[in-house]
DNA sequence: GCCCGCTTTTGGAGCGCTCCAACGAAGCGT
DNA sequence: ACGCTTCGTTGGAGCGCTCCAAAAGCGGGC
């Protein structure tokens, strides 16, 4: 009977049982190509046998790295993150980097600093996937990439996002080429939609159009594509197509147009942004711009290993080129009365 | 000028800096009541300072506890465990304890077992926000909270989630309450999918009524939603009423009712599952069911706390009442020809 | 003025690993 | 046969904390 709680085995237990030194044992954990194949083996099946698990609060004490990336997300419910971390996963796996995910909403009122558990980690690089906010000091020589936002407050950091302003004057470009004229823009909170809307009126004016565009209540909910979509289609009727900051702020304008009983895209066409999964379902079929979020992650990882390997090369800002991604909800015009 | 990277500050720097032993700093970080106010200070004031954060690597080593749970979600896509992870969060904060997340899905090709990284980590608890899998091998002693899903493979655990099968029911008789006669129930795979449509066909033979259940594709998607609604539509067309087995399906109901010119409410009444963030947009104003998540979260960190005390009860089964949260997607059907 | 019991503070050992310098055993040339 | 290198392996020191037993301070009662 195992009465006692039964110590979790070490190095040196697994040591012994291969009949090896607990140094030799070390070196199979990190996978140093200087071992004997029998040795290897050995060691391998020892820990097996004893259901060794390394601790890695004595690895990341006892060495120089702790091969985890701290990756700060603004909310979970925003899934453009989801991609993003997938692409950072993949990126990272092949170096043998593990990722930690924190919340920003949810250990605001844990923490001082939003990053503090991470630097308590000992991470060896940061993704701040989140507007950031000078709040966000960061040690000295702590690799940084700031991932989908652009307003870069954190020094020394590399930035890695899509072009939002590019992004929206194709997604304004694909409706005027579908022969709209009357185009409105429904904006919110943060910089990527100020940068969205700058795209919206560059292409409008581009093409000699007047740029209408939309605040809802300040940030970028469903709710507030709602509000921000009622106004604009009370205010301007004439309005044939509405371009949303991003697909959830695109969801609350299908509400307002079926509201008013507005058929998309026949009656009004709706694009959204960020492609995210809601875009793809068979409720909204909708248009909208693919930021790259799966690529964005894959140069983030790029930029750290590469950052962690050396100083590198000073930290710069590298931007993705969207795509747009047709699918139902936007459509010629009807012919003017 | 600092040419060199200054290696982090530690409880020795924070020590001489405030004048006492490195025992003393040690005592302050743990809060213990035992110092006098004066070192307190003086020895916060040393580390606010010296910016000197914890490493949280050596005192997990040093000490018995890392106070951290680890939860697994299935994936992030799934956002019912966003309620969860507040609540938990909120429970575990008064006991200084936090949480680490790992996402199945994106670990599954990267570690043998999806709680090898939990178990490396010693985290001192853990909780399963996924259907358990016989590969979720635990140590003994390991306190463990099955969340949300009913199907206990993992041997000593405890089990927190919503009644399923109630929370049908309850869907089932509102829909008959508002005079439905014929109501399918669209249905997935999982185990929380099955107990619902169990309850699903209990509430409908009581009444004395046929229970038409309708599979997706065997998963829980809006596709899925989509697939299965259209079927049922398409093979019982006097149908007047759907309860999808989650929001999600619920969803892809909608689209397949607007495909065939049903208008919901007034020729179909859809009923989802959860009380997702999508239910309660203006595009959905969706009837659902609330499945407590964040209440299930609250009772897990209760039930963790409890047993990381002392070895408390024996493992049990808590089910919580599900609600059901009254939209505009559910509205008595149309007299009948 | 001294001893006792309590509270507050302290040094030392040790957690499980990594890193490093140094070791023995082959292999090689001369 | 000898030293020399190379390869595989080893013990020891130390990472930054926690825990423990014991020391120091501090009154109060006799």
């Amino acid at each position: 009977m195992s009465s006692r709680p039964e110590r979790a085995p070490t190095i040196y237990d697994v040591a012994q049982a291969a009949g090896v030194s607990k140094s030799l044992v070390s070196l199979v954990l990190r996978g140093s190509p200087s071992v004997s194949e029998a040795r290897r083996t050995a060691v391998l099946e020892a820990m097996a046998r004893l259901d060794y698990r390394p601790s890695q609060a004595a690895s990341a004490l006892a060495g120089a790295t702790t091969r985890t990336i701290g990756v700060l997300i603004d909310d979970y419910r925003n899934l453009w993150f989801v991609e993003l971390l997938r692409g950072l996963q993949e990126g990272l796996a092949e170096h043998g980097f593990r990722i930690a995910v924190a919340d920003h909403t949810l250990n605001a009122h844990v923490e001082a600093s939003p990053l503090d558990g991470f630097l308590s980690m000992r991470v060896d690089g940061l993704v701040i996937a989140t507007e950031p906010s000078p709040a966000m000091r960061v040690p000295e020589g702590l690799p940084v990439v700031v991932a989908g936002h652009r307003q870069g407050v954190v020094p020394g950091a590399d930035v890695v996002a899509n072009d939002d302003r590019l992004g929206a004057r194709r997604a304004t470009e694909h409706l005027m080429d579908l022969g709209h004229r009357s185009i409105g823009h429904l904006t919110g909170g943060g910089g990527a939609a100020r940068l969205r809307a700058e795209g919206f009126a560059e292409a409008m004016s581009a093409a000699g159009l007047a740029p209408r565009t939309v605040p809802g209540d300040g940030a970028t909910t469903e709710e507030d594509g709602y509000v921000a979509a009622a106004r604009l289609l009370d205010e301007a009727p004439g309005t044939t197509a509405v371009f949303a900051a991003n697909d959830t702020m695109a969801m609350g304008a299908l509400a307002a147009a079926r509201e008013r009983g507005l058929r998309v895209p026949q009656d009004l066409s709706v694009i959204g942004y960020d492609d995210s999964p809601i875009a793809s379902t068979h409720l909204l079929e909708l248009t909208t711009v693919d930021s790259r979020n799966a690529r964005i992650g894959a140069v983030a990882a790029e930029r750290l290993m590469a950052r962690i390997g050396g100083p590198g090369d000073p930290p710069g800002r590298r931007l993705l080129s969207p795509e747009l991604v047709v699918r139902g909800s936007a459509a010629p015009p009807r012919p003017g009365p």
